[in-house]
DNA sequence: AAGACGAAAGTGGTTGA
DNA sequence: TCAACAACTTTCGTCTT
């Protein structure tokens, strides 16, 4: 945990919890979710060799994705090229390079438009620093490729911000995205496989345990609840009862599964708001959760 | 009255011929 | 390209606390 965060601006209480590298620090009294703007934690920008990617890597000093006019401007017809070109070759050049200035131009017009809102999506939803830059990035990589044409800006922004929460292991929900950009939840959806899947980015299904922490502060739980629930997901790994399902989901059960075994009883419409599923996927959940992990003896036990 | 439960029909996406 | 399919949702009636 970054030294200069010593207490809970809410209650000031000092029994702070850091979780792990997702940018995420909750305050173990309140509940509050303090989500400090972490350092930058990963640097792979390898996987994404398109010839764009190859074209505007950063070398050199760092520069920064969230700027929209870096780099990018024409680097057709640089002096001296051009003149060891001969005549006929020299008015195709001229003709590049005007088409790429319309075209640059072009594109820098909607990444000055687009990384503002993406930027007040991203502050909106509170994430961290590092997954605003890799959102800049998947947008400015899909904005020369031409992704955005016939696609709302906005919902590529948003497609973008999702696709670089996942990277990150920081997840949001469609949901929450949707709220946050005022985008219909399928659109985002759509364009994030769209884009993600024309940009080659491979992103790992994720995590239900990704989601515990946020969900679990959000339902006021306490921290023995959420390493319960935890337990309880690892569990349920290891019995192959995650493959296929939602992650939302079978978090969510965890969750109330662990609040019923602790005492600190939230119904399922509470935890299934929060997660965002509905109270039937809970319980479908619920009831695995219950015939497989054996866990009924506990539960009713608290009864 | 509120919450939990489950059946049934509908939705959107994936997969495989 | 289309149909089957799995997961999830919506809706609604019934049971439990």
């Amino acid at each position: 945990m970054p030294n200069y965060i010593k207490k809970c601006p809410e209650c000031g209480s000092i029994n702070l919890s850091h979780h792990k590298e997702k940018g995420e620090i909750i305050c173990r009294d309140c509940g509050l979710v303090l989500e400090e703007k972490m350092v930058d934690f990963e640097q792979e920008w390898r996987e994404f060799d398109s010839e764009q990617a190859e074209r505007v890597r950063r070398t050199g000093a760092p520069s920064t994705w969230t700027k929209f006019d870096r780099g990018l401007g024409t680097d057709i017809g640089q002096k001296g090229d051009i003149y060891k070109l001969e005549s006929k070759g020299r008015n195709k050049f001229f003709r590049l390079r005007k088409w790429q200035y319309r075209v640059s131009t072009a594109i820098e017009r909607n990444l000055k438009l687009a990384l503002a809102e993406l930027k007040r999506v991203a502050s909106y939803l509170k994430l961290p620093k590092s997954v605003e830059e890799e959102a800049a990035r998947i947008y400015t990589l899909a904005v020369q490729r031409g992704l955005v044409r016939g696609r709302s800006m906005e919902s590529v922004v948003a497609g973008a911000l999702y696709a670089a929460c996942r990277r990150h292991e920081v997840p949001r929900t469609l949901d929450e995205l949707s709220e946050a950009s005022g985008i219909d939840k399928k659109e985002i959806g759509r364009t994030y496989r769209f884009v993600t899947r024309e940009l080659g980015i491979r992103i790992l299904p994720s995590n239900p345990v990704d989601y515990i922490p946020r969900f679990a502060s959000a339902l006021r739980l306490n921290p023995d609840t959420q390493s319960k629930a935890v337990e309880i997901l690892e569990k349920a790994q290891n019995s192959e009862l995650t493959s296929g399902r939602g992650p939302t989901g079978i978090a969510a059960a965890s969750l109330y599964v662990a609040a019923l075994i602790n005492g600190e009883k939230k119904t399922q419409r509470e935890v299934a708001d929060v997660a965002g599923v509905t109270e039937v996927t809970i319980r479908n959940r619920y009831k695995e959760l219950l015939k497989k992990l054996k866990l009924k003896d506990q539960v009713k036990k608290k009864e």
